[in-house]
DNA sequence: TGCCAGGCGACGC
DNA sequence: GCGTCGCATGGC
């Protein structure tokens, strides 16, 4: 057995003011946990690591060296967030729902494990949108070492029963995963195919899934399809912009629409006191 | 105990 | 097209 440990260090500027914990706890992402002392683990795209914050950017142990622009992709290091915050912060708003979590970065996840974990999200809370996906994938996932689970694939998920989801404990959205997976597998609906899509095209592709509608379509597109410009409107986010943005996201959101949205979701999320609940 | 959670589908109008 | 309701589950 290789017992050796590998560690990968991603070098990030400091004038980017990235949080590893902003981002991981930001509700975007389902499989990481917090191990208490700066550490998180988690499952990428069938990839195990741990991660920390360093001083000069992100320390990734267990990932493999050929791997950095994977990573690099995954933390979308590729973008200056600093440069995407000047532009929001010109708006004075914005720039005070940037300033509660300004290290947030969105995630380039997998298309398939986005919308499904996205389709579990609905009329849920994040405590248990984790715990069913961590069930989904110890229950169809393969193992890729001892108790550790790779997201399970379309064709792991077709075939089966609302029964056989049972011990997800997921409720009705049960038979929606299975609809997506059956959709996927078949061919039905290409994944690959939707990411080169149209926008307006792809959120109807992804719309023909039972139990996907505008908002959770919007989620898979903005964390799974890497589409910048969807804009997510949850209950958090209704609350928000009505007090905030009554008229709307300001024009200088425009391209960076989902990263606002991130922003502002935290920031609602954190301060609910802040904001009324109808 | 009731209320709520990163909604959606069915239904009535 | 729009409002309302029920939906499974668990934490508070």
């Amino acid at each position: 057995m290789d017992t050796t440990i590998t560690f990968l260090q991603l070098a990030i500027p400091a004038e980017e003011n990235f949080s590893l914990a902003d981002t991981l706890d930001c509700g975007q992402c389902f499989r990481w946990e917090a191990e208490g002392d700066g550490w998180y683990h988690g499952v990428v795209s069938r990839r195990f690591c741990r991660a920390k914050q360093m001083p000069d950017g992100l320390l990734l142990e267990h990932a493999a060296e050929g791997d950095e622009p994977f990573w690099r992709n995954y933390f979308d290091l590729e973008v200056s967030y600093a440069a995407i915050r000047e532009r929001l912060c010109r708006d004075r708003q914005l720039a005070r729902a940037a300033a509660f979590a300004p290290g947030i970065r969105v995630l380039r996840q997998e298309p398939w494990e986005t919308l499904c974990s996205f389709i579990i999200s609905q009329n849920n809370n994040l405590g248990r949108i984790k715990g069913i996906v961590a069930r989904l994938c110890g229950g169809f996932g393969d193992e890729l070492s001892v108790g550790i689970h790779a997201f399970p694939r379309p064709e792991q998920l077709a075939g089966h029963t609302e029964e056989d989801l049972a011990p997800l404990r997921a409720g009705w959205r049960a038979g929606y995963l299975l609809d997506a997976a059956d959709k996927v597998a078949s061919g039905e609906l290409d994944l690959d195919e939707i990411a080169r899509m149209p926008l307006d095209d792809a959120r109807a592709a992804l719309q023909t899934i039972r139990g996907v509608g505008p908002k959770v379509a919007e989620c898979a597109l903005l964390y799974g399809f890497g589409r910048r410009e969807c804009f997510p409107m949850d209950v958090w986010m209704k609350r928000a912009m009505k007090q905030l943005f009554p008229k709307g996201l300001p024009r200088c959101a425009r391209a960076d629409a989902g990263i606002a949205q991130q922003y502002i979701f935290h920031y609602a999320r954190v301060c609910p006191e802040a904001f009324d609940k109808k």
